[in-house]
Formats: structure tokens, sequence, C-alpha cells
DNA sequence: GGCACATAATAACAGTTGATATTATATGCA
DNA sequence: TGCATATAATATCAACTGTTATTATGTGCC
């Protein structure tokens, strides 16, 4: 991410979503710098983490707590299990499904993990009273809130199917 | 992006890392689902938006300005320019250099990102008095400005360079 | 039991992104 | 002038992500 120093080029009044986006990227930029040095990327953390409450679930419900797409989530823990931070064992009743365990070794991984974290969230918030974190918490939660409870935009269904990827669009 | 329903797995108190992710993913995911119908991607739309500002300007002017890696500005510029909305003109003085105008097709375009934007913001401050949303956008400014003016981690610069995708890191 | 259908995990592939290398040109200085 | 170095744009390649298809099971119903 080697961006020339932003140039004198105008800077208009910087929007929400301008603003949101930013705040977001940089943070898990900061987050990511740090847990480089563990060799774990954002989502190999949430996985670990997520997977410390409740050890024993499957890679669907791991993948559903986490948020992560199950298929994403294969690719996680195959990469963890190499390395040697997390099991797959077989489930007792479904021989479809693994359950996946913690081995002893992640331990201090999870630490480090949870260090980092405070970290990244003490620099993010240098100088904010707690009471001003809560604010700024509960205000994006509203926002996620009402973002969340909308309905899918009803798509207009029109008879040409259009490519999921961002295409030609010739203006009629 | 199909998970299945969170299961009923342990919730534990959002933090805020996880809150300002999610609702940055989500107003993203939101404004782009709208800007499908236009073919257009959030960061072509971004590129529009800030070239509308200063026609004229080169690539990595408008790369810098619009915080997008210059080696992606070329591939957006490459898809925007096929299908009409933008031109590359020679530079009079360099000539390595490219200056970009949209082309008049585009101004329906940019009057659509505006709706769409507008939209997207107002779907995601439902209920929000003014001064609510320019308190939030003040408090992630703060964090912003809190994670920009950090120091890029000093980097143990340790004998080993370590790859920087996460990799299967072997403790000692 | 056996068939239709759901589900867990994974494979295969396509599209996108990010890092580095390449090419042409500019700029500063000996 | 001529060489070292910087820069704009782009090519190339590797990693990552998302989507759909595949395989092995499980579950419910007749």
């Amino acid at each position: 991410m080697s961006h020339p120093k932003v140039s004198a080029a105008i800077h208009t009044p910087p929007t929400f979503w301008y603003v949101l986006n930013a705040t977001s990227k940089l943070y898990v930029q900061r987050f990511e710098e740090r847990a480089r040095e563990l060799g774990l990327t954002l989502p190999q953390c949430k996985a670990l983490v997520y997977l410390s409450r409740c050890q024993g679930i499957s890679q669907v419900e791991l993948a559903g707590s986490a948020e992560i797409d199950p298929m994403s989530m294969v690719r996680i823990l195959d990469r963890m299990e190499l390395d040697g931070w997390v099991e797959r064992r077989a489930h007792p009743n479904d021989r479809r499904a693994r359950r996946l365990y913690l081995k002893p070794s992640s331990k201090p991984l999870l630490e480090a993990i949870d260090r980092i974290a405070s970290a990244t969230h003490d620099e993010a918030f240098a100088g904010f009273a707690q009471q001003e974190v809560n604010l700024l918490m509960a205000g994006l939660e509203k926002v996620r809130h009402n973002i969340a409870s909308l309905e899918p935009l009803t798509e207009p269904v029109d008879a040409a199917p259009r490519k999921k990827t961002a295409r030609t669009r010739t203006p009629e």
C-alpha cells in the first residue's frame, strides 16, 4: 500500500462513508501490521479467538459465528492446521462434520492476539474518555442496525440478468 | 456472501473493531448493491467523483487524492475508458503522463452516484438527529487521526526478513 | 428400505488485489 | 553532454476472495 503522499489536490469535506471506510481500513491495517509478527492475518485471528470460546464446534458453526464465508474458513483452517495451531477431529455422530480444537501451542498466540487487540484499541482511542468510546460504538451500532434491517433492494428482476462483476454497461 | 444464518453460537460483547468493520462492510455493501445497477464498483465511483472535481489531473494524482493504489487506478481507468466514461489525453509537458477527463456521457452517471450516495446515507442515518451524525463523524475522525499519526511500528528489523503474506511460522 | 432433499466439507475456477519489475521519459548535476 | 536517479504508466505474477460444483453424509417421509 504505497500511495504517493496525497498531493495538493482539492479536499472536499469528508463524507460519512469516506470517514467510515478510511477509519476501518486504517484500524485493520494497524492491527495486521502487528499481527504480521505472529504470521497471522486478521481472519486467522478471528477464527482463533472465536474458536477459543467454543471448542469442538464444526466449521460451519465457526464460520457462522465469526461471520466468515465457509469456503474461506476451510482455507484459513487448512493453513492453521498446517501451522499446528488447530486440530480437526472426526465428529462422533456426523461423519461429514469435523470438530475443531485448538492445540496447546496456540495458547501463547491467543495471548499475543489479545495484547495486539488491546494495543491497537488503545492507540485508536488515545485521548478518549470511556464515555466517548461508548457513544461512538453506540452510534456505529445504530447505523449498522439501520442498514442490516433493510430489505435487499427489491431488485427490479429485469429481463437482462446482470453479471455480478461490474462490467461495461451501454447506456441506452 | 452467503453465510448460514448465524447459529446459536456464543456471542460475546462486540468489540470496537468488530463493530467498526461490520458497519463499514455493510455500508459499502449497501452502496455497491445500488451501484451495481450502474455497472460500477465503489472504487470506480470514487475515481469518477474525485476526477469530476479536478479534471485534467494525472493518474498518480487521482490515485493519490482518491487514496487508491496507482496500479489499481490503471485498471479502473482501463475499464472506464473502455466503457466510455473517461478519456486519457496526452500531457503537453510530460510525455509519460496522461491527463484525465470525463466524457460528457458520464454526467448522468455522476448524478446517479450522487443519488445513490445520498440514499445510502439516509438509510444509514434513519432516526438520527443531525447532531448525532456530526458527533459520530467527529469521533471517527478522531480515531482515524489517532491511528494515522502513529509511527510505522519501528519494525524490529530482525535478521529474518518475514514474508509479507501471513505464512507458516515455526515457533522457535 | 429407499428415495428426495438438506447439509458439511471441499474442489475447481474466475475475478480481483497487491507487490514487484519494466519501459519510457524527465530532472539534476558533474 | 551524459550519467545517475526519480517518476508515470503499465505488465506480470502470486496470493486471495467469491461462486459454483462435487462428494459424502445425514434426515424425513412413503
